[in-house]
DNA sequence: GTAGGGGTTTGATCTGAATCAATATAACGT
DNA sequence: ACGTTATATTGATTCAGATCAAACCCCTAC
């Protein structure tokens, strides 16, 4: 994500004095880049592994949201909105991520109109129908939610072979998976046994397999993925 | 929302001629500001009157997901994510709407640091968690949604009496309130009715009567309500 | 008046998915 | 290899809420 930032345009000094503070961290499994509630210090770009937003309500029951893999950002929502984290960033494998500074990020953020207008292209593209409409699936079944989720990971996880067909390599639970769709691990797997059972979708464990995308995908309804919103 | 800028701090000749092109617009009810895939030309600055944010999906399927009221923004999220529109805006009642036109509303933000940062607070800060809770509380009972419903809409429509009853007057039919919590006309009726008989709260037509709000929210394990996110 | 239409309420029924409980499998450390 | 813990699967049961269908209540129009 940060690539997309042209930083010929920007001036000298705020981007040498990022690259000077920003500092890699590295992390296990299970860690947290930052929890619901802190306040936060800064902004994380993800180099490698894969992390796991969600959110817990007033009722301790835990919601995930989004996933986050290599290349992109993580906590500059509540940091451009001036509010606490409002989720919790957990690591779903080893990660290693560079930490920008609030203070010389938001330098950076404001030294000039494109960067800026790039960051605002990510926030308002963020959270928009594409995590909503799994985040609001209510009158989806779990099935249609389940290839949602396929459809949604296809561009950072997804593999098409030369026959055609789709393989993937999850970095998801069944827990994690049924938190994102919001449901639970046992209906997952039952989801999951009916879509093997119709020979549309295998799951071995994290590997899935895809013989006939296209099909699969159509019945979902689902051409294109929408972006912003409101 | 629009106030919160301090004129002051903006570059005179960009205030200027934004307030040139605006434009106020009248609507009836049930008129539409923008349709979902239309391209963003501006923003919009309710004066007056409700306007109520859906979304149709691939299946035909609609939820409202935000309303708003006189002095907020509508229409600014796909404009500065540069993307069509995702989501229908329409009318609850008769509106007045001021349309800032997009080339002149965008020299405006980005004229001074000070209102690029009150856009990028609006941005973040809107379809968090407030609303997200509404739009995935597939876990959360009918009921207690509802009662979510009405702490949300207790800032712009709830009135306190002297005796500390909360009575509020929603623009909102039960269809609205469906669309809304993810539910449907009947099944809001009947939670209504059951919260009529437990005594708590009082639906009489779009009128809402809480004797007891402090003991009603405690049911809903509110505290306050959280803001920003990721 | 009364005829019509949209929104609302009520009733009866059905079902998808949550829940509870038990077992099986995989993952990991020593 | 083994014991220990997390995760996955399977089965049995239950229930909230969707769905279908009919009656009801406002409105406004004629």
């Amino acid at each position: 994500m940060m690539h997309h930032i042209h930083m010929s345009d920007v001036q000298q000094s705020a981007v040498e004095l990022l690259e000077k503070k920003r500092v890699t961290r590295v992390y296990n499994a299970g860690e947290r880049l930052f929890a619901q509630d802190d306040m936060p210090d800064g902004m994380y770009c993800l180099q490698s592994g894969h992390v796991l937003l969600w959110h817990s309500d007033t009722f301790g029951y835990k919601t995930s949201f989004k996933m986050v893999g290599p290349g992109e950002l993580v906590g500059y929502r509540s940091l451009l909105g001036d509010d606490n984290h409002s989720a919790t960033a957990e690591t779903l494998s080893a990660c290693h991520a560079c930490f920008f500074p609030k203070k010389e990020l938001e330098r950076f953020i404001y030294s000039n109109p494109s960067v800026t207008r790039q960051f605002f292209r990510i926030l308002a593209r963020d959270r928009g129908p594409p995590d909503a409409l799994l985040l609001r699936g209510q009158h989806l079944s779990i099935r249609i939610r389940l290839i949602y989720l396929l459809l949604i990971m296809r561009a950072r996880h997804g593999q098409y072979e030369e026959d055609g067909t789709l393989v993937y390599n999850l970095p998801l639970s069944r827990t994690n998976i049924a938190s994102l769709i919001g449901s639970r691990p046992e209906t997952v797997t039952r989801a999951i046994k009916e879509l093997k059972q119709d020979g549309v979708v295998f799951f071995d464990n994290r590997r899935v397999v895809i013989p006939n995308p296209k099909k699969l995908f159509e019945e979902a309804c689902i051409d294109s993925l929408p972006t912003g919103d409101s």
